[in-house]
DNA sequence: ACCTGAACACCGTTCAAGT
DNA sequence: ACCTGAACACCGTTCAAGT
């Protein structure tokens, strides 16, 4: 990192010239966020980042061979701002809420960057650490590793998927949402009570929730469930009763 | 529905022609599924349409007014497909279960049409048909109306956003796709032991993971979940014990 | 009442040319 | 070693014109 700056510094000081380039990756992602959080996911563009870098629009393409490229980089970046300031609880229901909560603010911070990203695993050691903790506290609740591997899954995916779901509500244009919203509302506000009764006595409750209760209700239901299954195991024998692979 | 279809065969015939239009939004619609699920949802455009129809490219837009009136429109139907067959079962957990299971089924089967429209909410008696069924049955596992709209609420929603995840993840390109599944894995399952001794425990596990299980297991703990809860209100005294609104 | 086709203002990506 | 700018093969949407 330092190295390969000195080196560049270098270079431009044998030129005589201000730098060898005023373009590099950071630049460009700093400047591919601000057009995202700006004008929204779709407004992200060569010809656009061209404008804001002052650049012609192709010269992106020295530092990122593709749109594909530059989108891994952008997930690699909310991950690490996601997870970089994470350290293990002592609780392990608090590590694990810790990160589920540190997925969500992420993706809602950059929702437009959330949408584009979702689908793309990161390639960031942070994510290892985040994982080994994770996995950890599950052992701690007193899984095998089996058990915590798989719950691991469940509960990265689902806090993912719940974070890019709310994040790509969020990012489609307010006319479009708020439209969405009303009709939907509307529809099982003035559902018939006699063809759907059910629907009708809570619809009123349906109204009043709110995505952050939504998120934590989601996350502490599946901890209660794992804490339940750690619990059952511990008291049987301390091994699973079901059959191996 | 039979009247304009009867109407538009009248004039027709008046006018001596084959037909006043040979377009119509359900040919559109057929089209565009045979598309997307054939080319990918990027191949959805305008232009390919008209191909696909034989027509110029402008006149779909004489039935869907924007490309969004047509992913709306797409919306509606993959959700249809998905609830029309279902029922609700005398066992709360297995009208849920099924439910959950739907949504995924219709989800990988169009994952194109999937990822394009997870975000908007359709506009279908389909889903009424089933909100009812489903919050009947969280009333039936012995919850209040309103825990029944937060637990309806989260696992329609949890169902959702797992099916577009995998659906996302399907659809990519099969090149990134399966270039990012072998950087991931190798990513943990060379990870330093030293560094991250819990992941590197369970990392074989991780990588025995498929899909459904994963699916299977996110639903499983979220109704276990949910029974817990129903069973701790009811022994209790028959409400909850949290404060109003 | 619906379809056509030209036109407009955009895309990502390639490539020869500059410095 | 990096940037430029023309070019190519695409987009969604509009609009005057046809039938």
């Amino acid at each position: 990192m330092t190295d390969a700056k000195t080196k560049a510094a270098a270079t431009s000081a044998v030129r005589g010239r201000r730098s060898a380039s005023f373009l590099n990756p950071g630049l460009v992602l700093d400047a591919a966020m601000v057009i995202i959080e700006r004008d929204g996911p779709d407004a992200l563009t060569f010809r656009r980042l061209g404008i804001e870098l002052k650049a012609d629009h192709t010269a992106v393409l020295r530092h990122f061979g593709s749109k594909d490229d530059l989108l891994i980089a952008l997930a690699d970046r909310l991950m690490e701002e996601a997870l970089a300031s994470f350290v293990p609880s002592e609780n392990w229901r608090e590590t694990l809420l810790s990160l589920a909560r540190r997925i969500r603010s992420a993706a809602l911070a950059h929702p437009g960057v959330a949408v584009l990203v979702a689908a793309r695993p990161p390639r960031q050691a942070e994510v290892l650490r985040a994982a080994d903790a994770a996995i950890g506290a599950l052992r701690q609740a007193g899984l095998s590793a089996r058990d915590a591997a798989m719950y691991y899954l469940v509960l990265a995916d689902a806090s993912m998927a719940a974070a890019a779901y709310e994040a790509a509500i969020v990012s489609l244009d307010s006319g479009a949402r708020e439209g969405d919203q009303r009709a939907w509302r509307r529809q099982y506000l003035t559902a018939s009570p006699q063809k759907y009764p059910h629907l009708a006595s809570a619809a009123q409750h349906l109204a009043d929730v709110n995505d952050q209760d939504e998120f934590e209700t989601l996350i502490g239901l599946l901890l209660d469930a794992v804490e339940l299954r750690a619990q059952t195991h511990t008291g049987n024998a301390g091994e699973t009763e079901r059959g191996g692979t």
